[in-house]
DNA sequence: GTCTCTGAGTTCGGGCATGG
DNA sequence: CCATGCCCGAACTCAGAGAC
């Protein structure tokens, strides 16, 4: 059964998918073939109602709907695949509706808990006398701020150059666009008290753009994610709660919303680098005001 | 215009590796 | 030992395109 796996991969891979499309469509298909076989069914023969009945299991294992219409999404590249190859007769397309999204509530963080993250590196610098460990705790202060303050991803945070930087305005660059920000007097400060310690640290760091440098076993390359994401669980750790890039980020949005009024959301989904408003949109739609 | 589906990209959690 | 990179599987998010 599972050798189809392998014939559906070289497929993929002759149709010049991306890396990511065969990964997830793999693990999609495999986690359908070993449905099957732990169930002792027949793909060919009983099609319908395995398709019910994996439906079923999909639902189950996956609350999210997103994550359950990607999957069904896979399954219907998988079956036509099969259906190519008259392993199966027909793909019963109508089996194979995705889900409708519900709205799921976003929960921004409140003042008191955003101020509660934000001061967990802060005490942190104030605090370390250690040289190295002092700027580790700048690097990560100055890291949440710029996410709490401008509402960035992790991945735009770590592709941040000093060279995007001019006067009081930062240029967030994506493969398909750039946007302009502007930084808070406040910001701007310690992003230059950073830059002062990390030439302390790194006495080549001018010839690096790369604003966020790493201290371990890779000197003067830039952060990853990884590490972003790990700022986030130490901070998680020590405040009590959970917290995440992405949480910051939509808090943020729901504080300039609270400032701007709606005709303005045209100019804010600019800013906050959503291709269209309706993903914006769809987003402020979830927000609760409870906290 | 708005909704739906798809392909691709991002985030997350966790294990392991490495250089200081 | 620490910080952090690298890798994996899985979940989640996003944007383009076509359907309605």
């Amino acid at each position: 059964m599972l050798k189809y796996l392998d014939y559906y991969r070289a497929h993929l891979e002759s149709l010049k998918k991306s890396p990511h499309t065969i990964k997830q469509y793999c693990i999609d298909t495999e986690q359908f073939l070993n449905y099957i076989q732990k169930n002792n069914l027949k793909l060919k023969e009983e099609l319908d109602s395995v398709l019910i009945g994996y439906k079923q299991f999909l639902e189950t294992e996956y609350t999210q709907i997103s994550s359950f219409n990607r999957k069904v999404s896979s399954l219907k590249n998988f079956l036509s695949f099969l259906q190519d190859r008259s392993i199966i007769n027909t793909v019963p397309d109508d089996a194979l509706k995705q889900n409708k999204l519900e709205k799921r509530n976003i929960h921004p963080l409140s003042q008191t808990r955003l101020d509660q993250v934000l001061s967990v590196y802060l005490n942190k610098y104030r605090r370390i006398s250690d040289r190295e460990f002092g700027w580790i705790a700048l690097r990560n202060f100055c890291v949440t701020r710029v996410i709490a303050e401008l509402g960035l991803k992790p991945i735009e945070v770590v592709e941040m150059k000093w060279t995007h930087i001019h006067n009081n305005e930062i240029k967030v660059i994506r493969t398909k666009s750039v946007r302009t920000l502007s930084l808070s007097k406040s910001l701007i400060d310690w992003l230059e008290l950073y830059k002062n310690e990390t030439k302390m640290i790194f006495p080549l760091c001018d010839q690096v753009d790369y604003m966020w440098l790493g201290i371990g076993n890779k000197k003067y390359q830039p952060i990853t994610e990884k590490t972003i994401e790990r700022i986030f669980q130490t901070i998680s750790k020590e405040v009590g709660f959970k917290v995440t890039a992405t949480a910051l980020r939509y808090s943020k949005i729901q504080n300039e919303l609270d400032e701007k009024v709606d005709e303005q959301l045209n100019l804010l989904y600019i800013q906050l680098g959503y291709a269209r408003k309706g993903v914006l949109v769809e987003r402020v739609d979830r927000f609760t005001h409870e906290s």
